[in-house]
DNA sequence: CTATCATTCAATTATTCCATTGAATGACGA
DNA sequence: TCGTCATTCAATGGAATAATTGAATGATAG
């Protein structure tokens, strides 16, 4: 190792660990892990990548620090090292939303995020469950619903929103979440059900951020 | 540009400002810019780079965006884009600091971090400075000082430390800080005054912090 | 001990990133 | 209008990173 001075040497580590959040196919396997901890298998699989693609990458933020990993027999389980990996992608993310105009133009774009589309905040979300004025759903797939999910919502994963529509309480309003806040999933959800007439709304962060927050949290027995 | 889904959409310009932030070079920018607002050349000058090479990162950072310029006459002043840059340049450090064991080896190795280097914090330094029990001094270059620095405080650069050794109050204890928590200059500065028998320690963190947790800030006349 | 399977390593090629150089742009002052 | 100066652009070669493939490792089950 060549000598440098102590402030490169730091600016070197931290440009490690920023470098490791700077590919998207990385930060897509961060928000599978803040679901939960996942085999390497697991993982390549969620994503639908060749597994020694998955690996090279889980390498990579090992040595940035962003996860650890721990042998289980003959798997490797890998989950998030610490909670402030989450407020670092969430800064990340803020300084996007805030300051790239690419990401308005997608949210708008794609997501179609019209006036009505507001999503319902946790505080918000707490006060309508309390008054039963919701059907809260967790529209991710079942296996990361039963890791940990809101107390009293319902596991719907999205293939089977058509399905679970016929069975809702047209007189409630349903509250749609997923993996984050800019998962994919409750976006499709709201859609689809407001295209059945539904009054449909996207819960503003997902299940990481809902635990990161202390609130409590529901596991499958 | 290629179609794909929004997902992949948005974690791509997620990732855009995270590589921005993945040099070591463009996050020593990012300290120097939270002192205040540069032009490209005086930026070059203070890291001793070449112009050509600050600027292309500087539209590095730009794409990801991390800094605004603004044009005034012939020169482009570069400025960090918003608050938020400094919380994601934190929350970076954070996980470095959490879970690299090469940041600890460095700190302990240069900086010396005996438990008495253990730092000041912001209230503490608040009583201290009220109860009139300390001197606090700003390392930094004059000019740094000049934009903005702590109120109460003498502005010593780091080169003129042991002339101003001589004429310091040996009845109080010295505070010292500068550009960051990392920032070398405040370490330099303490490492030299208890090197002359002074009683000095560093503020935990720098003007920038300061700045941004709303705390009073005094300019030069 | 051997077979099996999850994971990692190694090697390849394609791509992207980096520093340097020199030329182009764009604003100001004479 | 012309020269000057700050900044950006374009092009180069060299280094690092990414995806793919196939082989090596290391732990379990029989």
């Amino acid at each position: 190792m060549s000598i440098r001075n102590p402030k490169q040497a730091l600016y070197e580590q931290f440009a490690i660990v920023a470098k490791a959040l700077g590919h998207p196919l990385r930060l897509e396997m961060i928000e599978h892990l803040a679901q939960g901890s996942r085999s390497v298998e697991a993982l390549a699989a969620k994503l639908g990548q060749p597994v020694a693609n998955i690996s090279q990458h889980l390498q990579a933020l090992r040595r940035g620090g962003i996860v650890s990993a721990e042998r289980d027999g003959k798997f490797v389980h890998y989950s998030l090292a610490d909670a402030s990996v989450l407020s670092a992608f969430a800064a990340i993310r803020g300084v996007a939303e805030r300051q790239l105009a690419e990401v308005d133009r997608i949210v708008r774009g794609y997501f179609d995020a019209r006036d009505d589309m507001r999503p319902v905040g946790r505080e918000e979300l707490q006060a309508l469950m309390r008054d039963g004025l919701v059907t809260l759903i967790d529209v991710r797939p079942a296996d990361e619903f039963a890791l940990g999910h809101v107390p009293g919502a319902i596991n719907v994963p999205l293939r089977e929103i058509n399905a679970w529509s016929g069975s809702a309480d047209a007189g409630k309003q349903i509250v749609a979440y997923c993996r984050g806040p800019w998962c994919v999933m409750s976006f499709e959800a709201v859609a689809a059900l407001r295209s059945l007439g539904l009054a449909a709304r996207r819960l503003e962060e997902g299940m990481p951020e809902w635990r990161a927050a202390g609130l409590p949290v529901e596991a499958a027995a």
